[in-house]
DNA sequence: CCTACCGATCGGTAGG
DNA sequence: CCTACCGATCGGTAGG
């Protein structure tokens, strides 16, 4: 998962002991706010034109660089799109365990679906938002490998929703299998990236916020019926 | 809409009365054959690679052309981007009205909803299915003409669910407003062309009917509460 | 991270 | 509909 090693010092010869301040790591160094940008930048770029029609000097000149740079960072497009899955979803899958952890303990299934709910809308539709979309609509253009590292994340992420639907189904609260219910409340959800916009106006912030409770209250009607 | 008069008959001079047979005309001739399995080819590889990582020459390829002659049938890539979301909507449109033609006179707005989404699935993920897919894929591939264009047959189709679903609410058997509901109805049911993989084994077309039946209970018993 | 560059591919066209 | 072609763009690299 490291990058190719970016250390400057002299070329292979007889190793020599450092002296004076030791040379910054790859890790240390602040090329990760860098490669952070870039990751960010070639998210927004890859949700608004798509991936194969965005080129990486598209994204260079986005953060402010050369055409070569980007692959200073990444050793490919290819590898830029793995990123932007890959961090979006670590970043939806944190969010998602506070969200959880937040609610209080006894919490029923219909309140910690909500808070799954919600959380889903944040990372689809709230602030930071192109990273997720873009795993969602991007899927056929990255390879297996990290396919393979993303679906991980992704099992983890939908593995939370699991017991909280088989409740509901068991409760009669919601009215389908739950397997295919997941894959269509996640379809019913998801498609909103398409169709969402935030509402403008002065406070967009909280008005935004406010119709992301709504879309959430709006969902629970739809797939879950009356406690018995 | 009509292409380019491929007429072939002698350059523009003073015109003599055609003896013989007539020519035919570019309507008349089999060219339609070959727009529409280039049209066909085109949805099948946008759909399997995106619009943008096809190229013209992959789709001459796939209907056994060579490179230029695509842009004998289509002046650009994107007007056979156009041609593939414009013969999906109005066959959509066209399958839609027959199936609710088909329903006896009385029926009930569930089962008529039960139609539609029948339908739907079947336009998504039945033989032939490489159409809508693009057009919700891809959408924002297409140039602003042609977007004016398949809005109006997407609005047409959508405008027959509209009257179900508000019967259904006031019945109670719908529990959010109407308009979310037709949206998330829409992303659920649009997002199995994401997850859906048709049963195999012999009878591959009988059971692959069976499980469409399938989905559409399930969604139905998802969306839907009992009557009151 | 920039400069300068390469080979490959792409959408599209002229002329028949 | 094919042949032969063009200019533009693209992902990626060597060398500093």
């Amino acid at each position: 998962m490291s990058l190719a090693d970016p250390d400057t010092s002299s070329p292979a010869e007889v190793p020599r002991r450092p002296r004076g301040r030791p040379r910054k790591t790859a890790d240390e160094r602040d090329d990760g706010n860098r490669r952070r940008e870039l990751v960010a930048g070639a998210a927004r770029l890859f949700r608004q034109q798509g991936f194969a029609a965005t080129s990486t000097r598209d994204i260079a000149a986005a953060v402010g660089m050369r055409s070569g740079s980007p692959f200073y960072h990444f050793e490919s497009k290819e590898a830029l799109l793995g990123a932007v899955m890959l961090e979006g979803m670590q970043g939806a899958l944190q969010r998602q365990q506070a969200a959880l952890a937040q609610l209080p303990a006894g919490a029923a299934p219909r309140e910690r679906l909500r808070a799954l709910v919600r959380n889903h809308f944040d990372v689809l539709l709230g602030p930071d938002s192109d990273f997720i979309p873009v795993m969602l609509y991007e899927w056929r253009s990255v390879n297996a490998a990290q396919r393979v590292e993303v679906n991980q994340l992704k099992d983890r992420y939908e593995a939370d929703w699991v017991p909280e639907l088989e409740a509901l189904h068991a409760q009669g609260q919601l009215g389908a299998d739950p397997v295919l219910a997941r894959l269509m409340i996640f379809g019913a959800l998801n498609w909103s990236a398409q169709w969402y916009v935030p509402p403008s106006g002065r406070s967009a912030r909280a008005r935004s916020r406010a119709s992301l409770d709504e879309l959430t209250e709006s969902a629970l009607q739809l797939f879950l019926r009356e406690p018995r």
